[in-house]
DNA sequence: CATGAATGAGACTTCATTCAT
DNA sequence: TATGAATGAAGTCTCATTCAT
């Protein structure tokens, strides 16, 4: 039974996530994404233009969802604070489901200021637009505080996430599922109510 | 008047600041450097070993400087909002007396990693590390609420930090100095007392 | 309806003429002759056992016409000039015909010394030969000069046409039908006659 | 004794000319360049911004004393049919001093239309202009006959030459003195007097 | 006959590092 | 201390050819 071309595009994309992760980007060789997805070198150049195409490819199709659930929780119509979870909690997940992935794409775009984070800029912003959105109506509804802006609350937001991210990336153990539960509680309570208390448990 | 060997190694440094910065410390080549600073190509070598040792003098420079920062924040016995706030301001200060090297140190060492964030990983985590003491501290103070872990809040708060640096990074132009003592503040306001509001404004 | 053999052999070497003449023959991929062949990739190879071979067809086929068209003029019994003539008109309206093709050949193969040339140097001799052979008839019966050795006007003759080809090749537009059949005119007085004056108008 | 920058160029240019006359440009590799050399392969590079270059320098150094020879010619005020023995004499003796050279610059550069002729072409043509300027001033002299066009001529005239060159060329022995020399007298008389026979010797 | 995916050897070029002067 | 020529390993990408369907 011979793979189809997409399943061919997805065993070389796969391998390419493994191989990135593991090795870095710049440090890998295409050769050994071929060795990784168990297809000779030139059939990588049968799929992709390049060694960049490749990272492009993975980048677009994670972030186009990140893009999604961010477009989602926005037309929840549920309060901020959720949407906001419902946002760590997806990149979170994401994390879960995929920990190379979400690596490759933080380590090698989201944070390449120089390379594929420049190529990428405006799909980047995107993202902190679309959870700024998010802040400015709960601003406007009264529900955050108006001192401070939406771009930096969002750039709060997903920086606190991305770092958190960042260190379980650096560990080389596996992260615990509660943890990683934890860390979605702890994202929201920490940039909703700050880290001196929550506001529902006041008198 | 001929340089002295102090003055020639930091000739060097700053040249390789500017390049990183621009280039990427991938990107560009040990000649760039040379080229930079205004010598000859060899005597890059005979200051550094490698390419790899000028990035990390570059980075223990001014990663010393924080650590020294976080803990006198720590040792100054003001509450913890205000040491919070300390160190949020040095790191923007930094920014603001040298974005090509903060740029340097967040893109190509703190991110890298599987290079140089692996290599300086212990250096990095001090800082976290000194973070979550001030935390820790607050929490058993009962000033900062204790279902957020003095590690979570440590990561969030620098995370919130690095990416408000990181997107001032991304863009092109210069940052105004009242954007910079804008973040100064929302930092601090974000990670202590929530996008929700103020406590002070409770009764 | 299905193409015959026969057809598809053409259709693919007609369309190598028009790849090999616009990229020539080192710069175009055999994927690129079955793309203007409007064949799948695979399919010139059923036909032909490489690329070499495609170039080698076509020269061959176009040469032994011009081998036909010496030998035709060398049996014509008319004087030299008029022989000679014959041949610079029949390469000369072989360009007319497929300037794409003589392109080809003269490019890519009576010029090649290291590759095509080599190959096909006996045949391309032929030709000289079959040339130097009228010359040689000529001066046995004293109509031509005799200090210039049949070899070497052969040669001169030959390179004066191919050299104006060479010309009309280099421009990117096409030659008017007068150029084309001035120069058949100006060929065989130049190499004939010289550029001193027609002997005719002597007295 | 070291070599010094030039030297080291010449000695890469040399080897370069060896090589590209065994196996053409296409073929060979630019290792064995550095082989032939002696030298490192990086160190072509330092010299040479690619093998492209190398072979327009080896180019350009030679067409340009070419085009000297012909303003030189063209300057010398001597009858026509004398300067163009003068340029015909120039390029076989190019030929005696160095073959290989003259093989790599034919083969690789006048002849070749889709590479390095096109680039190359503007200089080119100015030969063949050199060339034609001194047959319309013979025309208009009145010592060549005015029905072939300069231009015309001046192809017929450097057609010739070359073809017997790449005669040369394709032989695998040295070429006899004798030869060489009958070469520069047959090319003059014929292209000037014609196969038919001298005007001088008319009565 | 026809298709086009699969193979893998090979070439150019880059550039960190060394070293002779 | 200073120079920049010299080295050569390494990597990306190309593309002729093969082959399974």
């Amino acid at each position: 039974m011979t793979a189809t071309a997409t399943e061919r595009r997805r065993q070389i994309l796969d391998a390419a996530v493994r191989v990135f992760a593991r090795q870095g980007f710049h440090t890998c060789r295409v050769s050994d994404i071929a060795e990784e997805a168990g297809v000779a070198y030139g059939l990588v150049y049968h799929y992709f233009s390049s060694k960049d195409e490749i990272l492009d490819t993975l980048f677009l199709e994670r972030w186009d969802a990140m893009l999604a659930a961010i477009a989602q929780a926005d037309a929840s119509g549920r309060p901020a604070p959720a949407q906001l979870a419902a946002i760590a909690g997806f990149i979170v997940d994401s994390y879960r489901h995929d920990p190379e992935l979400m690596k490759v794409i933080i380590v090698e775009v989201t944070r390449a200021a120089n390379t594929f984070g420049r190529t990428h800029l405006a799909r980047i912003r995107d993202a902190y637009a679309g959870i700024a959105a998010i802040v400015a109506r709960a601003q406007a509804d009264g529900v955050f505080r108006a001192d401070v802006t939406p771009e930096f609350a969002a750039q709060a937001f997903y920086g606190a996430v991305e770092q958190v991210l960042t260190g379980w990336i650096f560990e080389s153990t596996a992260v615990a599922p509660a943890e990683l539960e934890g860390a979605k509680r702890m994202i929201t309570e920490t940039i909703c109510n700050g880290l001196v208390g929550r506001r529902a448990g006041d008198r």
